[in-house]
DNA sequence: ACAATTTTTTGGAGCGCTCCAAGTTTTTTA
DNA sequence: TAAAAAACTTGGAGCGCTCCAAAAAATTGT
C-alpha cells in the first residue's frame, strides 16, 4: 500500500538541518536540547509525519524487546489461557507487572511441535512457563540464554521457580472434609495428555497415575497424608485424571465413583464441572456430595454454593514470576503459601 | 549474569571456516549450502552454543516482527480482555489465526493515558481495536503506518472495520419477547467511563444515553425499532448503563426497573449478573422475569437456564480481524450476521 | 577581551542479520 | 580435455537506531 518510506531519523534531521543523533535526543532526552532546536525538529517531524523513532531500529541497538512471553501449560495453547479459571488470574497478574514495568506481554503460542522454534523466536527478554515443564522445552530455554521462571515444577536449583504449596493445600482439603465426617472421597486430577477421562479405581493395582504434572503428584502425596491420618490409603480412593476443561469431569466422578461422598479436585474449573454436573442430575451440593476446589480463583466464589477451595494467590503469583523475568536475578525457588477458604460447597456427610 | 556475549553468525562462520551468509543460509535456505559444509557449520553452531540467528537482526533486516497487537477496549486493559467472555473468545479467534500465520499476539496494555505511547513503540506488524475506538487513538495508529482493524466501531470508509449487525439482533431480540407477550422491558446497556451504574428512567427527559459505544446506539436503535412495532416508545423504557463487569448490575435493574418483565442487555456477561442477582433474590428465570444475552458466548450455554441471546460468531471475528491485518490490503468495512438463539431464559410473562 | 568553563551538537561505530550481485568451485556436455 | 552450465559461497550494503567521545558553541569569570 504505502510505496513511500517511512521517514527516519536521518530525514528528519536532514529537513531541519540537524544530525541524527541531535534528532533522536530530541524523542529520547528532549531536555539536552536547546529549545529552539528541539522546536525545529519538532516541526520537520510534524512535517514528514515522522512519529518518533521506530522501534526496529531500537530493539538491535539495546538489544532489549520491553516484552515476557508466557508460555501456556498443555497442547492448548492460548485456548487454554482463555478458558481456565486459574490461568486467566495468571495472565491478569503477568499483565500488572509488565504494565509497571512498560513490558508489553506476548502470549506464545504453538502446539508442543512448534513451540520450541517459537521459543528461539519470540521477541521477548524472558519468558514465563505455565507448569508443563518438560526437559527438551527448558533446554531450549536454556539455550537462548533467557531469563525464565518455571511455575509449578520445580526444575532444581539453578532454574528460577514458583510454587504453592500443594502439599499442605491438598492436606487441609482432607482435614477438613474428615473433621465433618467424611470417610469416602474421590480425586480429580490431571490428565496429561489428551483424551477422554482415565478411571483408576481401587483394586486396579497398581495404579499408574504417574504421567501427569509435578502439581498433582504433589496434591495427591497431600491427600495420601491426610487419608493416612484417617487410617485411610489413597489406594482405596478412586482418582480419575481429566484435561483441563474437560466437560465430562463431572460426569464420570458420579458415575464411576457413586460411593464417594466428597469429591476432591486439582481446580477450581474441574470442581465448576462436578457443579454443573450435579445440578444436572440434580445431586444437591453439598448435601448430597461435598465438594472442594484448588486455586481460589474468583469464579469461586462466585458458584453457587460457593466452592470450598485451596486458595493461592494466582494474581501475585503471575506478578511475582514477571518480576523476576525483569530481575533476572540469581536462580531462585520461591514457595507460596495457600490457604483453605471453608465456604458452601462443604458440608457434613448425609447420614 | 551471563557476561559472555552471545555467539553471533560471524563467530561460528569464523569457526566453521565460512562466511557469514553460508551460515545464514545453513539456518534459513539448508538446501542452498553443500551437505559438508553444511555439517560443519552445525558442528560450530554447537560448540559456540549458538541457537539460531538472534531475532533482533533479523527484525531489523525484515522489517517485520510477525506479531499483532491486540489493544483491549475500555480502560481496564487485559483486565478485561480476561474477565468478560466475549473478549475471551475474540481472543481466541485472534490467537487461532496468528498461529496459523506463525504470528505472535501481543497484548497491548496500559491505560488510556499511555496507550498512545504503547501504540507508537509496540513490537507488531499491526493492530486490532476493541471497540473504544476513539479519534486520538486512531490517529496515532495511522500515524504508525501499520495496518489495523476496528471492532464494532464504524471510522469510515478509509479504515478496516468489522461490526456484527447489532441492530437485527436487537430487533430480533424485541421480537422474539414481543411474541411472547412482553410489553414492559428494561434495557442494560455499557457505560463508557468507570463508576457505578447511570440509571435513566422514563420522564427524565431528555435522556442523555449518548456518551456510550457505538455499539450500544446501534443496538438501542434496534430495539427502538422493535419497541415501534409494539406500538411502545424507548422513551418509556428504563435504561441502565453499567461498566463492564460491574456486578451490580443486575442489582440495579431489579431494583429501579421492577414493572419490567424482560431485561435486554448487550452482553451475555451483563445477562449473567442478571442471572446470578436473580438467584440470590430467588426470582426464577424465565418464570418471573425473562433475560437476553448479547454475543452467544460459550458460557451463555452453560448458565441455569441458557440464556437466550444474540450470537454472532466471535471467534471467526477475531480470526477475520487478525486475517485482514495480516492481508494488509485496501480498507474494508466488514459487517457480520447475528443469529438470535433462543433458549430457556425467556418465555411468556406471567400472569 | 580573552581564557576557562559549561552547555550543546555532531557523526562514527556498531548492534546481528539477510539479500544479492559477483565470484568461485564443481559438474556436465561436446 | 576444454568450454559451458550449474551449483555453491562470499562479503559488501544497509535496515534505523543510540551511545559516546570529541568538536563546537555559548556562557561565565576575571
Amino acid at each position: 500500500m504505502n510505496v513511500s518510506k517511512m521517514p527516519t531519523l536521518a530525514d528528519v534531521g536532514r529537513v531541519a538541518g540537524v544530525s541524527r543523533g541531535t534528532v533522536s535526543n530530541v524523542f529520547n532526552h528532549p531536555d539536552l536540547v536547546r529549545s529552539d532546536l528541539r522546536q525545529r525538529v519538532e516541526a520537520a517531524a510534524r512535517q514528514l509525519g515522522y512519529d518518533g523513532p521506530d522501534p526496529r531500529g531500537r530493539v538491535l541497538r539495546d538489544g532489549k524487546f520491553h516484552a515476557i512471553g508466557l508460555i501456556p501449560p498443555g497442547a492448548y495453547a492460548i485456548a487454554d489461557m482463555i478458558r481456565s479459571p486459574y490461568l486467566r488470574e495468571l495472565v491478569l497478574g503477568v499483565s500488572l507487572a509488565c504494565d509497571e514495568a512498560g513490558a508489553t506481554l506476548s502470549l506464545v503460542n504453538g502446539t508442543d511441535e512448534t513451540r520450541i522454534s517459537t521459543i528461539r523466536e519470540a521477541l521477548v527478554d524472558g519468558f514465563i512457563l505455565g507448569h508443563s515443564a518438560d526437559i527438551e522445552l527448558i533446554a531450549s530455554l536454556r539455550r537462548r540464554r533467557l531469563p525464565f521462571v518455571i511455575l509449578e515444577s520445580d526444575a532444581g536449583p539453578d532454574v528460577n521457580s514458583i510454587r504453592i504449596d500443594g502439599r499442605s493445600g491438598a492436606l487441609a482439603a482432607i482435614r477438613h472434609l474428615a473433621a465433618l465426617g467424611h470417610q469416602r472421597f474421590a480425586i480429580l486430577s490431571i490428565r496429561r495428555t489428551s483424551g477422554p477421562p482415565i478411571v483408576h479405581l481401587p483394586g486396579n493395582a497398581p495404579r499408574a497415575i504417574s504421567a501427569g504434572f509435578q502439581l498433582d503428584h504433589e496434591r495427591l502425596f497431600g491427600f495420601a497424608q491426610g487419608l493416612a491420618e484417617l487410617g485411610l490409603s489413597i489406594d482405596n480412593v478412586p482418582i480419575i485424571e481429566t484435561t483441563p476443561g474437560e466437560p465430562s469431569a463431572g460426569a464420570v466422578v458420579f458415575d464411576r465413583a457413586p460411593q464417594a461422598t466428597a469429591i476432591l479436585t486439582m481446580s477450581d474449573w474441574q470442581a465448576i464441572t462436578v457443579l454443573d454436573e450435579a445440578r444436572r442430575r440434580n445431586i444437591k451440593i453439598p448435601e448430597h456430595m461435598s465438594v472442594v476446589g484448588f486455586d481460589g480463583t474468583a469464579e469461586s466464589s462466585r458458584t453457587t454454593p460457593p466452592l470450598t477451595t485451596v486458595a493461592q494467590d494466582i494474581v501475585g503469583k503471575g506478578r511475582l514470576a514477571a518480576t523476576m523475568v525483569f530481575a533476572n536475578g540469581a536462580p531462585n525457588q520461591v514457595i507460596i503459601p495457600v490457604e483453605l477458604l471453608v465456604r458452601g460447597s462443604t458440608t457434613r456427610p448425609r447420614g
